[in-house]
DNA sequence: CACTTGACCTGTCCGC
DNA sequence: TGCGGACAGGTCAAGT
């Protein structure tokens, strides 16, 4: 589910919410969520404060003040949310898309010491939490292959189409997906870019112009830029730190949008299988 | 080797 | 308001 803009998101949402709060406890309803031992969640994670919140691709991660970080990824269906110490039963955001936690898919809650807590949550349970020694972050298997971060200031376009040498002989929008190239696309900005560069997702990237690198390049960014302005994509479950659903989709031209006009020339948009995802496509903007 | 497909899970929606 | 099947935003292992 969530992709780059989501996960960004939820970062700077726990940046404002847990900085500084002490843990008193966790605990997981699912071993394949939180697989640490208990001796490490009792040395490691209780006690420790929140120093820090980063991220680096999808993967959110919060640095403990005992050189631990937990490490968070989403997948499909993960929420993180907070509930501080004051919310009753009543007081809900109208916006909110989670009701009373935890709930059915609770997988890992975290408890600090001011009575306020942090949800897993993960309808589908691929996604899990690692208590990490903070050295050893960037050596975990996915840290080590991902991809540069595309909204990085110093992220040329030239890098970008350097990036995609890598994948010569598989489709534009299996290489966009494929995270050893660019960090955090996921099928929703691989669509919505491929749309604004008016490049067919099936095209071979060694088919792929410098021009037409140019194009996705700028056009990815704007993008994602433009759906952390709105919060990010709610399609189905997506929620911030706060549990409220993201607009951004409001404003896709693509995504989800089969049969409704291509806002630049009227076409139906079409969807199909590409790169073993659902993809959006305007059949008269996007030619093969 | 480069690339594609299936598996991991649960829930929902659609057609019969 | 039953049942089977397809599908869902991600990633890895296994297969070709």
């Amino acid at each position: 589910m969530p992709e780059l803009p989501e996960v960004e998101t939820i970062r700077r949402g726990l940046d404002k919410l847990i900085i500084g709060r002490v843990v008193a406890g966790a605990e997981a309803s699912n071993p394949k969520s939180f697989p640490n031992a208990p001796s490490d969640v009792r040395q490691f994670l209780v006690g420790a404060s929140v120093q820090n919140v980063r991220r680096r691709a999808k993967v959110l991660l919060i640095e403990l003040s005992t050189n631990y970080t937990l490490v968070i990824h989403l997948k499909m269906t993960g929420q993180l949310v907070f509930i501080g110490e004051k919310r009753f039963g009543a007081g809900h955001p109208t916006d909110s898309l989670v009701g009373d936690l935890p709930d059915r898919s609770t997988r890992v809650i975290i408890a600090f010491d001011d009575g306020s807590h942090l949800y897993f949550n993960d309808q589908r349970k691929f996604g899990w939490v690692r208590l990490v020694p903070t050295p050893e972050v960037p050596n975990i298997d996915f840290m080590k292959k991902v991809g540069p971060e595309p909204l990085e200031a110093d992220f040329t376009v030239r890098q970008f189409a350097e990036r995609f040498a890598r994948r010569p002989g598989t489709s534009i929008k299996a290489a966009l997906l494929d995270q050893s190239v660019v960090a955090g696309v996921g099928n929703i900005y691989a669509d919505e870019s491929l749309w604004g560069a008016r490049i067919h997702p099936a095209r071979k990237v060694s088919d792929i112009k410098p021009r037409q690198f140019a194009n996705l390049y700028r056009q990815l960014r704007a993008v994602m830029n433009l759906s952390i302005e709105k919060g990010g994509s709610t399609d189905r479950n997506y929620v911030n730190a706060e549990g409220q659903k993201g607009s951004y989709l409001d404003f896709a031209n693509v995504f989800r949008r089969q049969g409704q006009p291509c806002p630049r020339c009227g076409t139906p948009i079409i969807k199909f299988k590409c790169a073993g995802r659902g993809t959006h496509i305007c059949p008269h903007c996007q030619k093969l």
